[in-house]
DNA sequence: AAACTCTCCTGTAACGTTACAGCTTGTGGG
DNA sequence: CCCACAAGCTGTAACGTTACAGGAGAGTTT
C-alpha cells in the first residue's frame, strides 16, 4: 500500500480536523471554525449543522494548531518546590486545582524546582517561552521576586499565600493569623502560660502571619513566649524531634506548643514524649493539619483543619480570573481555620 | 505606531525563532533547524556558529510548532484517580516522575479522573487527541481495560502496578507479596497466631499480590487468618476505625494485623485502642508506609518503607523507554520492601 | 435603476517547525 | 573535457488553526 490516497486525505485518516468537517458539510474551513465558536455572522442553520457533524465525528480542536496560531496554550502551570513538606499537601492542592479546571479547556502541568536552583528560574522559563497561560506558585515570600517578575510582565498568575510588597495580585491563603490566635486562646483557656510556636521558615510570608497571630494572642491573654530555636515546620522530622527534646529540657520549658503543620506535630509530640512528658498533661498542643490524623495520633491535640483541596480550587479560580482580566480585588480570598470537633 | 514594522519582523519581537537565527547567521531556516539537531549534512563550522548564536539569543524551540509539524508533544500524562489514598503518595510519585523528566524535554501533565467517570475515558481522550507521547497510570487491575486499550493502539505507557492478562508491558511495582510475607514472618516471630490483613480493594492487582504473600506466610508459619470484613485501605478513616472495633469485639479476634497503607494503620490502631487493646501488647501490627510517621505514632508498629519517590522515577524511566521503543523486558522493575530500623 | 446595506460565506496568509526535493559548488574519475 | 558525485546549503509545502480582507447575493433605499 502507498502511504495514503492522494486525495481523500481530508476525510480518511485518524483524527477529524476542521478540514474534515468542511469537506463533509461542503463549507469552507473558515466557516466551520467560526460556526464552532458560535460567531454571530454564521447562519443559524449552518451553525447547527456544523456543530452536529462536529459532534458526530468527535471533533476536538488540535491544541498545537490553536496554540501556534493564537499563542493560547490552554495550560496552567503549577510551580512547586520539590522540598515541599511531606504529606498530602501537594496531592490535595493538585486535586483541588484539577477539579476546578476539569470543566475548562485547561490542562494542568506540574513544574517542580529543587532547592538547588533559583525558584525564579522555572517561572521565567514559563513566561519567556509562553508555555502556559497562567501560573500558580506557592511558598510565597513577603518580597517575592516571582510575583514582581510576573506583575512586571503582566503575566497572569495566582499565589497560594500573600505578599507584602505593595502589589495587589490574585491569591488564596489560609488565615494563619486567625489560626494562631485561636490556638493561643485555646491554650490559654486550658490554663497554659508559657507558649512556644513552631512556625514556618522566616522567609515565607505565612511565618509572619502565624507569628503575628501568636503574639497578638499572647498579648491579649497576658501570656509569655518560650522561643523554639532552630526549628521550622519544614525541617526533617528527626530535626524537629531533637530540637523539641532540647526545648523540653530547658528550665523554662513551654507548657503549650502551637504547631504549624501536621507532620511537624508528630515530631514535636515524639520529642516531648522522649523526655517523659505527655500531651494534655504536661503540655497542651494546638496544631493545624489537612490529613485528619492528629487526633488519631493523640486525641488531646487541639487540631485545626486546613482544607488544602479547597485552597487548590480557589487558587485555580483566581488564576482563571486573572487570565480573563478580572479585577484583582475579586481574585483574592482567605480561608478561615476550623477547629476540629473532638467530641464524637 | 503601527503594529510592527513590516520587515524587521524576523529579529525584533519577543522571542527568537529559527527565522531570527537564520537572519542573524545569514543562513536558511532549514539549515538552522538541521544545524541545531546536529544533522550530519551541515558543515562543522556552520553548525558551531548556529549553535553559538542560538545559545546567545536564548533560542528555545516553539513547542507548538514542533508538535504541529511532528506530532510529538513532549508531554507525559499522569492519569490519577481523585480518590487516591490520602497522604504523600501522589506528591511523592509526582516528584519522582518530575525528577526523572527534569533533564528531558518532557513536561508532566496531571490528568485526574474521579470515581464518577470511567477510568478509561481519560486515557482514551489522551490517546485519541494525541495530547501526550506517553501515559502513566496507577491503580492497576489484573484485567486492566486501559492497558488493553493502549497496547492495542500501540500507545507508549507505563503502569504503576502489574496486570495479569498475558500482556507484557512496562511497569514499576512495589513488591507487595514480599512485604506481606515479611510482615507475616515478623508477626510469627513475635509469637502471634491469628492474623488479619487489611488489604487494598479486591479489584486492584496489588490486592492479590499482598494476599498471596500473606497466605504464603500463614502457610509457611502454620498460622491462621482472621478475615477483616468490609474494609480496605482505601476506605475512609472512620470506616476502617469502626470496622476494626467490630473486628476486635469478635470472639476470635486477631492478635496480629497487617496493614497495607500508612493512613489506614492510624485508623486500625485507633479502632483497636477504642476497644482497650494496645499495640505490641494485645496485638502486633505490621504495616507499610511512605511517610515515616508510623513509628512516631506507635513505636511498636513493625513498619516497612515504600519509596514512592523512587517509584515515580522508575515508572517515568519506563515510559520514556517505551516511547523510545526499547524492549519491554527492560522496562519492568520491582521494588523490594525495606523494614524500618526501630533501634535508634 | 443605481447605490447601498446586510447577511452569510470564502480564500489567503501566517504562527514555527521539519520532511523532502532540489540547487550550487568543487572534486575526482573516465 | 565531460560526467558523476558528494558536501553543504536552500526553498517549498505542510501540520491545524484563526485573523483579515473580501465577495456573492438578496433586499432596501433613493
Amino acid at each position: 500500500m502507498d502511504k495514503r490516497s492522494p486525495r481523500a486525505a481530508a476525510v480518511e485518516p485518524g483524527r477529524p480536523t476542521l478540514k474534515t468537517i468542511a469537506f463533509m458539510t461542503g463549507l469552507g474551513v473558515t466557516t466551520v471554525s467560526r460556526a464552532l465558536k458560535d460567531a454571530p455572522e454564521i447562519g443559524e442553520e449552518t451553525r447547527r449543522r456544523v456543530q452536529l457533524v462536529a459532534r458526530q465525528v468527535g471533533y476536538r480542536p488540535n491544541r498545537a494548531g490553536v496554540r501556534l496560531r493564537t499563542g493560547k496554550t490552554n495550560v496552567i502551570s503549577l510551580v512547586l518546590n520539590t522540598e515541599e513538606q511531606i504529606g498530602g499537601f501537594v496531592s490535595a492542592l493538585i486535586y483541588g486545582i484539577s477539579e476546578r479546571l476539569a470543566a475548562t479547556p485547561y490542562h494542568l502541568i506540574v513544574t517542580p524546582y529543587s532547592r538547588s536552583n533559583d525558584p525564579l528560574e522555572s517561572v521565567r522559563y514559563i513566561v519567556e517561552t509562553a508555555s502556559a497561560d497562567g501560573i500558580i506558585i506557592s511558598r510565597i515570600e513577603p518580597e517575592d521576586a516571582r510575583v514582581r517578575y510576573m506583575v512586571e510582565r503582566g503575566f497572569p498568575f495566582a499565589t497560594h499565600g500573600r505578599t507584602h510588597m505593595g502589589i495587589e495580585h490574585p491569591y488564596h491563603d489560609y488565615d494563619n493569623h486567625a489560626f494562631a490566635l485561636a490556638a493561643v486562646r485555646r491554650l490559654a483557656a486550658a490554663g497554659r502560660k508559657r507558649l512556644a510556636l513552631l512556625a514556618p521558615p522566616a522567609v515565607l510570608s505565612y511565618h509572619h502571619h502565624m507569628r503575628d497571630g501568636f503574639l497578638e494572642g499572647l498579648h491579649e491573654a497576658g501570656l509569655s513566649e518560650v522561643s523554639f530555636p532552630h526549628a521550622t515546620v519544614d525541617d526533617r522530622i528527626e530535626v524537629i524531634r531533637a530540637r523539641t527534646r532540647e526545648l523540653m529540657r530547658r528550665k523554662t520549658r513551654p507548657d503549650g506548643i502551637i504547631c504549624g503543620s501536621g507532620a511537624a506535630t508528630f515530631a514535636v509530640v515524639a520529642g516531648m514524649e522522649d523526655e517523659g512528658l505527655a500531651v494534655g498533661r504536661d503540655v497542651d498542643i494546638a496544631a493545624k493539619e489537612s490529613a485528619g490524623l492528629l487526633n488519631l495520633f493523640r486525641p488531646q491535640i487541639h487540631a485545626y483543619h486546613e482544607d488544602v483541596n479547597l485552597a487548590g480550587s480557589e487558587v485555580a479560580q483566581a488564576v482563571l480570573g486573572a487570565i480573563d482580566g478580572q479585577p484583582v480585588a475579586r481574585l483574592q480570598s482567605l480561608s478561615a481555620p476550623r477547629e476540629i470537633d473532638k467530641t464524637r
